[in-house]
RNA sequence: GGUCCAUUCGUCUAGUGGCUAGGACGUCAGGUUUUCAUCCUGGUAACAGGGGUUCGAUUCCCCUAUGGACUACCA
């Protein structure tokens, strides 16, 4: 069987955007399910467009998603080199075998000259297609005498090669994920190959590289299906057989119409790209929104495709082993920000206490406080469920660093009664003479106590809780306590009831 | 405008020529937690519309509508 072979090839002209890092995904799920290879290479034909810093930015964004590059500018690899622009007098010497056969031909219009008659013909109501029906009325190699078009080159002119799309064939193909296609080449331009800047476009590039590159799959976006006729053409120009394709269905903004754009983001507040882009108009990443890999992951792996069981959490191995790509959905799906989170709370809850201790250790400090693993892994214990974020962590724990210094005014008009000091005395006595601050050493004392004088549980309880934390919310308080400690606890009873009294 | 692609709960989706159209997120309601959150249980909610084909269509075909992509010497 033929070796699977499969490329992400992204062009260098910002931060990779999370579709594109789906798309990745799923070339990297299909080639290692298949025991095949997975390539990256840079297509940075665009000379105008490179934006310094995009290349390292693809590579690391890949990596911090657990995708792995078999071969690529930093790994190697036999079918070097994997940035186009380092090959690009190897796409000439194929524009040239094209013009050879005849399917392909020099054009000298200048950009000026086309975009005038487009909008000539575009005012009569008409579409300008530089096509057979046009071309001999146009600047080329086609329309000009022999002698004419040499001087042309010779004369050092700016031209472009362009391909020759017959006049009026159907062109047949298949999409694994969308079936059988058919196009007519009439509908169809004679699309530069060769710009005058002597750098192929992606068309003729990225055919030739997958060719030399032996990629047996082409799984991209969907914004490619229309020009895949004429990508066929190219493979036939060239006798070549060309690779199975996959068009992967777009990724939509949360709302309303349209694909998902970095200012769905920027407005909805969420990220749409993997990592932290630093370079002019910055953008934020899901790294530094505090998700793990793995979750981010998880949840763009679904969008799209799904396994066909119930199973929604999927380690990398586990996707590896589901992955089909007879299971990607034809329709673009709609990115939900509110089920991302979701997934980071799954992959949370299933950390250790000691991993996430270690992480929220980071948080606490910017915050300025510390202290031991051992307690951090507690309390992480005490209060991890209530986060999909480490970084929240800190709004559900900020109680046990400090004591409140102001108490929640309507908790106070509510809980704090006549009696609410007199009764904390009488609990501050009880905690005093424990040795054993644990939960379970002080919860039924203090439960004994509440009975053995009838007390209201609820007006005590409440008034503790106010005095402890502030406010009406967190753990259990025999938790909290134990965990602050007694000398802490009694400090902070002595505080509210001072202050509370006045 | 032209070409191509798509259309199941609000969202991600499963699914079949005959099913009470299933799950997840969200949402709502109960329960647990004398707090808040979590969690548990339950509910709400969908086959875009119209024609065919068929004994029977959500499923197959056609049309319409809607959405999207492409239509550069960008990828």
């Amino acid at each position: 069987m033929e070796q699977i072979r499969v490329r992400f090839a992204p062009s260098p002209t910002g931060p990779l955007h999370i579709g594109g890092v789906r798309t990745a995904l799923y070339n990297y799920l299909f080639a290692k399910k298949n025991g095949g290879t997975f390539i990256l290479r840079i297509e940075d034909t665009d000379q105008a467009r490179f934006v310094e810093g995009a290349e390292e930015y693809i590579m690391e964004s890949l990596e911090w998603c657990g995708i792995k590059v078999d071969e690529g500018i930093r790994e190697g690899g036999n079918y070097g080199p994997y940035r186009q622009s380092d090959k690009k007098e190897i796409f000439r010497q194929y524009a040239d075998m094209l013009i050879n056969k005849g399917d392909a031909y020099y054009a000298f219009d200048t950009p000026e000259e086309l975009e005038g008659m487009r909008k000539d013909l575009e005012k009569a109501g008409k579409t300008f297609i530089y096509n057979a029906e046009l071309r001999d009325k146009l600047i080329n190699s086609l329309s000009l005498k022999e002698n004419e078009w040499k001087e042309k080159l010779e004369k050092g002119e700016p031209y472009v090669i362009r391909y020759k799309m017959p006049r009026n064939e159907d062109i047949h193909f298949d999409d694994i994920i969308r079936g059988h296609i058919v196009v007519n080449t009439g509908t169809l331009d004679d699309k530069v190959l060769f710009k005058s800047d002597r750098m192929p476009t992606y068309h003729l590039a990225h055919i030739v590289d997958d060719h030399l590159m032996k990629i047996s799959h082409v799984i991209r976006g969907e914004e490619w299906l229309p020009s895949l006729p004429l990508h066929i053409m190219l493979y036939r120009s060239f006798g070549w057989d060309p690779p199975l394709f996959a068009h992967l269905p777009l990724l939509l903004k949360p709302d309303g119409k349209g694909k998902l754009s970095k200012r769905d983001g920027d407005k909805m507040g969420f990220p749409v790209f993997p990592l932290f882009w630093p370079y002019g108009e910055t953008a934020k990443g899901y790294r530094e929104d505090g998700y793990y890999p793995e979750a981010f992951i998880n949840m763009l792996v679904l969008l799209g495709w799904n396994p066909g069981t119930e199973q929604e959490i999927f380690s990398m191995d586990e996707l590896i082993n589901a992955f089909s790509i007879d299971r990607v959905g034809k329709s673009g799906s709609r990115f939900d920000p509110e089920k991302a989170k979701w997934f980071n709370h799954q992959y949370l809850q299933n950390k250790t206490n000691t991993q996430i201790a270690i992480e929220f250790r980071d948080y606490l400090r910017s915050h300025g406080y510390q202290d031991d693993i051992i307690r951090l892994e507690a309390l992480v214990g005490l209060v991890k469920e209530r986060v999909s974020f480490v970084k929240d962590l800190w709004e559900q724990t900020d109680f046990f660093f400090r004591a409140p210094d102001s108490y929640d005014q309507e908790v106070v008009k509510k809980r704090w009664k006549e009696d609410s000091a007199k009764l904390l005395i009488e609990l501050r006595s009880q905690l005093e003479n424990m040795v054993d601050f644990s939960a379970a050493s002080t919860e039924p004392v203090i439960k004994a106590w509440i009975e053995k004088n009838g007390y209201n549980t609820g007006a005590i309880m409440n008034a503790f809780r106010l005095v402890i934390v502030g406010t009406l919310r967190g753990p259990h308080i025999y938790d909290i306590i134990s965990w602050i400690g007694k000398d802490e606890t009694i400090k902070r009873i002595d505080k509210g009831v001072t202050l509370l009294s006045k």
